[in-house]
RNA sequence: CGGAGUGUAGCUCAGCUUGGCUAGAGCGCUGCGUUCGGGACGCAGAGGUCGCAGGUUCAAAUCCUGUCACUCCGACCA
């Protein structure tokens, strides 16, 4: 750190105006707070916005920041706490590289489950660039180093955790730090011989997440999450509720039930009957209807068609038409070094078609869909996507709009699906497309008008919870208490893998009996620059940040407000040397500005307390406190000062530290 | 990858429609002075390949073509 003014020294010395042996970094006037009063044309995002304007970060393209001196700050304390708590859980720190052969994606299949996410050197063809990618998460390499090292299940269980910088083709960067090609992630690997072992790491990881993100200050919730590409069993998202997020929760009113919207489930009615979901289509009550033609020119949406037939979205059968692509299977995965930009999918990949109905008021969630294309037909890879028009105008013989369920199977080939969600088969005389261009039917009953379940001609027919939850619906817990949904960042993620990475990579070990097994592992990430930006999103006003004690990149400042008076800069130095020989991470506000200036400053900052010292209050004999958050003015003898603050800062510190 | 938009001083932007003289403002920055408890003021300054390349023209920030970058919406996203 010195070693920059030595450099600068010989020209400096004569006309610098503040000397070497004069300089205080924690002074103002000498440290680096690019602040600015102006809000950046692109940032949105209150923290977006806040980071550029406090000097924290500076874009340096898309999704590429630098961290400024203060945002360095809190970066760094966040990743001090991330490091205490996981060696606290008994998890244990390397540094993997950020390099690694292409070679290992291959064996894993993640080359083509990550696609453009995968960020490649380049390099001609047979370039070692060509075979090296920067790495987006290192499972890959912690499982090289596994099956390296850990040959016995005495060594078993290890969680092997790292800090370190990930690199993500991320297609559309935005909100700032949230989400971005290059960020900081702690990611832990844990590896257990057996499943209790594995469930009993998780949640020792699964408590310190909760330690870690209640000690940065974050109003934090444990949410059901979807595991995603990266596959497993079991997982949980960590959550703050903010506006700036880009997942969305449902969460029940009571709590008794939180989860991503990817994955989340509503109650079904039809678990009150105890009935299975395929046969209540007998138990309605009002008398079936015959199907009956409507002439609804031009209305090709929901909300249209209810008008002209004076029915409501929930009475409706929405028809959606998918293509199912399964790709070949996997070909030598391996030694295909020649050949690293295999296409992903021949074109000769078998393609199904799929129709999916869900209710008029509710959306299809394509993460449950997926999971029942695959389940219907057998293969864990397969892939939909929305039908063109002209896939859909081929199936139902009318334009887009008007495709009805009844009657489709007829029209269905080898290998095409039909999947009905658990809250269509409970509709009686509902309405839906006719099938002709500019026609609707009513009188749809499920079971009569389509099958409900699978049958000789006809095997691939399912009934699933494929739909969104919307608002209102009810906790699948069967408490009756309503869901709402709410947009979140999402912090960490733990999931159970299992076995998917140590059986791609042959990584075993030998057991008890000397016989060789597979590591059963789970996994644990967490984005520091995410909590630096959720601490943000979740502690600001008008005026600027409100750190956290926790995070905040000094802990207490210091205003001078009259930097020419002698008497005033003396007691406001004296107080700021001996907050900082109490150990109290503190900043001097020496600055030769006007007060309003420093206020303001100050606020967007956001340092949680603050002296100020100037010559009308110490005309009284007292020095000025108060704390960010409520700005509330309170007064105190100058030799009080330090004393008092310093133990305010202790016992912030020991209310985080309580949290563990 | 699809749709929309924007690139002019460190930052926020005007000028472009209808080509024309030395390319402007505010903030910030430098110097001097006044001011000094919630983002002061005066005077004097420094700072710009008008994203880049090509074209049209006597003449291009302005018109045309290409290209790059960035932002927003969507697709995508351990």
């Amino acid at each position: 750190m010195r070693r920059v003014q030595v450099t600068r020294a010989p020209r400096a010395q004569a006309e610098s105006p503040r000397p070497a042996h004069e300089r205080d970094a924690m002074h103002w006037s000498q440290f680096f707070i690019p602040t600015s009063k102006e809000t950046p044309k692109d940032a949105t995002a209150a923290s977006h916005v806040l980071m550029l304007r406090a000097g924290l970060i500076r874009q340096v393209a898309a999704g590429v920041y630098c961290y400024l001196p203060l945002g360095y700050r809190t970066l760094r304390k966040v990743e001090a706490i991330v490091r205490e708590e996981m060696n606290r859980a008994g998890a244990i720190e390397l540094h993997m590289s950020v390099l690694m052969p292409l070679d290992w994606w291959q064996q894993t299949g993640r080359t083509e489950a990550m696609g453009d996410t995968l960020l490649r050197l380049g390099g001609p063809p047979g370039d070692w660039r060509s075979q090296t990618v920067l790495g987006p998460t290192h499972e890959e390499q912690v499982v090289d180093i596994a099956r390296a090292f850990l040959g016995s299940y005495k060594q078993l269980p290890i969680n092997l955790y790292q800090i370190q910088t990930k690199f993500r083709g991320e297609a559309r960067p935005k909100s700032g730090v949230l989400r971005t090609r290059e960020f900081l992630m702690k990611d832990a690997y844990s590896f257990h011989a057996d499943k209790a072992s594995l469930d009993e790491g998780y949640q020792k990881m699964y408590d310190a997440y909760c330690r870690i993100f209640g000690r940065c200050g974050l109003p934090y919730i444990a949410v059901e999450a979807d595991s995603g590409p990266i596959g497993g069993d079991s997982s949980h998202e960590f959550m703050v509720l903010t506006d700036a997020g880009e997942d969305t929760v449902a969460i029940s009113e009571n709590g008794d039930y939180a989860a991503n919207t990817e994955r989340a489930t509503a109650f079904f009615e039809g678990h009150r009957d105890g009935e299975t979901p395929g046969r209540s289509a007998e138990s309605g009550q009002a008398a079936a209807e015959p199907l009956r033609e409507v002439h609804t020119p031009g209305a090709g949406r929901v909300e249209d068609v209810c008008k002209v037939l004076g029915t409501t979205p929930a009475q409706m059968i929405k028809t959606l038409i998918y293509t199912v692509t399964q790709p070949e299977p996997q070909a030598s995965a391996r030694g295909s070094a020649s050949e690293p930009q295999a296409p992903a999918r021949g074109p000769s990949a078998p393609v199904s078609r799929l129709v999916a109905l869900v209710r008029g008021d509710h959306d299809v969630n394509e993460i449950k869909l997926r999971k029942a294309a695959r389940q219907l037909c057998g293969s864990a890879n397969a892939s939909i996507d929305m039908a063109d028009a002209r896939t859909i105008e081929e199936l139902t013989g009318a334009k887009v709009g008007f495709a009805g369920p009844q009657g489709i199977v007829e029209r269905f080939r080898a290998g095409d699906m039909l999947v009905i969600d658990r809250d269509v088969t409970a509709l009686r005389n509902a309405a839906s497309g006719a099938n002709k261009t500019d026609y609707h039917v009513t009188g749809v009953n499920p079971g009569r008008d389509f099958p409900l379940a699978p049958d000789d001609r006809r095997p691939y027919v399912l009934v699933a919870d494929i739909r969104m939850v919307v608002e209102g619906d009810l906790s699948p817990r069967g408490s009756g208490s309503p869901i709402r949904l709410k947009t979140a960042i999402e912090v960490g993620h733990v999931f159970k893998l299992g076995t998917k990475y140590s059986d791609a990579m042959n990584a075993t070990f030998l057991t008890r009996e000397g016989k060789p097994a597979r590591f059963i592992m789970g996994c644990y990430g967490i984005g520091l620059n995410r909590i630096v930006a959720a601490a943000i999103e979740a502690n600001h006003d008008d005026n600027g940040i409100i750190w956290p004690m926790s995070i905040a990149p000094f802990e207490a400042v210091v205003i001078a407000l009259d930097p020419r008076d002698d008497h005033a800069m003396e007691v406001a130095a004296g107080i700021y040397n001996e907050l900082a020989a109490m150990g109290v991470d503190v900043l001097f506000d020496d600055r030769d500005e006007r007060a309003g200036f420093k206020f303001k400053d100050a606020d967007l900052v956001g340092i949680p307390l603050r002296v100020v010292v100037g010559k009308k209050s110490l005309a009284e004999g007292v020095v000025e406190w108060s704390h960010r958050r409520d700005q509330v003015k309170h007064t105190l003898p100058p030799a009080q000062a330090a004393g008092h603050i310093a133990g305010l800062v202790r016992a912030a510190r020991q209310t985080s530290a309580a949290l563990s």
